[in-house]
DNA sequence: CTCGAATCAATTGTTCACAATAACGATATT
DNA sequence: AATATCGTTATTGTGAACAATTGATTCGAG
């Protein structure tokens, strides 16, 4: 199959595949937020240049998937309790939208492949694969932002996912993962009955479960403003 | 006003500076869709190596305000008239929430402040200032995001808000412009009176109505697929 | 023993020269 | 006259050397 010619990969496809690479790692968990990401270690493990790497760094932080601090060098993304808020109601807001344009469009070779994901998760998460388990929640919501067929939105909720699960992988408590499953079917039961407004609904209610499965830290320990606390001693 | 210690400037921020310039040339429509964007005289004009603006139009490209074609160099972006259905259908769904939020929160020094942008948006369009009516335009949705105090949506608008000023630059017909105050003036009258349902009602028809008056070109000139085309001759 | 300065190693950030590619134009060929 | 071929020039892309910064360690003074 296709073994011959081999054409030389084309430069920009390099990076793609390495920028694949680190972000998969990320969102699945296999590097947990705030790991350093030596530019040559990478740039070792992946057989080239560091020029290469710095590139696909930049572009990582610039999704919010890797932080750049200057001069310290590049780190998988921490990111801060008040962004729980705002991601979450940007996906409520996004998938909505989705939702209803799948309803609209989905197809029975659509609905195989909703299934064959759920599956995929049940088993995962029955085999304790938690890495892959993570993966696979957060493609059957990528894999709605494609059936709905606009490249804009499924564009965002990459990143949306991806946060989320940084997030997850932060201050989230354990069960999150297990409901999924569940409600996921649920939300395509609803998608192969075109009841629009049942499947935005089941959307809507799933991630806020999610969301309020994430135990965000006691305040009193993190955010301790000490120029403010230190004022008057 | 701080003038003496005067701190040399960030690595990061001259690139952010830079970045924007850039990006609000393109937006203004300074720089038309498809102008080539030359590294070397970017590097000149802006006194800077050529490195750094390498970097800046990569992030740019990353947000397709620039498209950089390998071993051609960097243009602005052309947008594919299919990506106004996305766009405005991505638009519509997170400015719905952003004006729900709004409605929420706004504050009588926000409404001071887009009645302000709406004002200037006037006088420049009545001067004949179309750049900076443009600008203006698109700030009063970037402004509503900021009120609805959602980082992400509104880095997403930003985007948004950017691509659309592309599209109209390349499809867009001469009076969008013109009910622009006029829309934004009602959907902030809705606002203050935390009227919801209206103030969403309002955007939704004010972005449907934008993106009628955006004239695709004609299919039957521009998308000839000539592998198709010439198959049975 | 504690603290601070100085040195050193490792890593990030920048610059610059060189390689690869594309664009252009002139000349030659049919 | 239209097309092909070749060489020249300009521009993009890459890599490696160099500079700057961090932070770890050592050493010495109090």
């Amino acid at each position: 199959m296709n073994t011959q010619p081999l054409k030389p990969p084309e430069s920009q496809e390099i990076d793609q595949q390495i920028y694949d690479k680190i972000y998969r790692a990320i969102i699945e968990q296999r590097l947990v937020p705030g790991t350093k990401l030596g530019e040559k270690d990478l740039a070792t493990t992946f057989g080239v240049n560091r020029s290469r790497i710095r590139r696909v760094l930049l572009l990582l932080s610039n999704r919010n998937v890797v932080e750049l601090r200057p001069n310290k060098g590049a780190f998988v993304a921490t990111p801060a309790p008040q962004e729980t808020r705002h991601v979450f109601e940007a996906r409520r807001s996004i998938e909505s939208t989705i939702v209803t344009r799948v309803v609209e469009r989905v197809t029975n070779e659509d609905v195989r492949r909703l299934e064959q994901i759920i599956k995929e998760e049940g088993e995962n998460l029955k085999s304790g694969n938690r890495h892959n388990a993570i993966r696979l929640s957060g493609e059957f919501h990528l894999v709605l932002a494609e059936i709905a067929g606009n490249h804009v939105l499924h564009k965002f909720l990459e990143e949306l996912v991806s946060r989320t699960s940084l997030i997850i992988g932060m201050y989230g408590t354990n069960p999150i993962l297990d409901y999924s499953k569940d409600e996921h079917s649920e939300i395509v039961e609803a998608i192969v009955a075109r009841d629009r407004n049942r499947a935005v609904e089941l959307m809507d209610v799933h991630l806020q479960r999610i969301e309020e499965l994430i135990h965000l830290p006691d305040q009193t320990k993190t955010k301790v403003d000490f120029s403010e606390l230190f004022a008057n001693l």
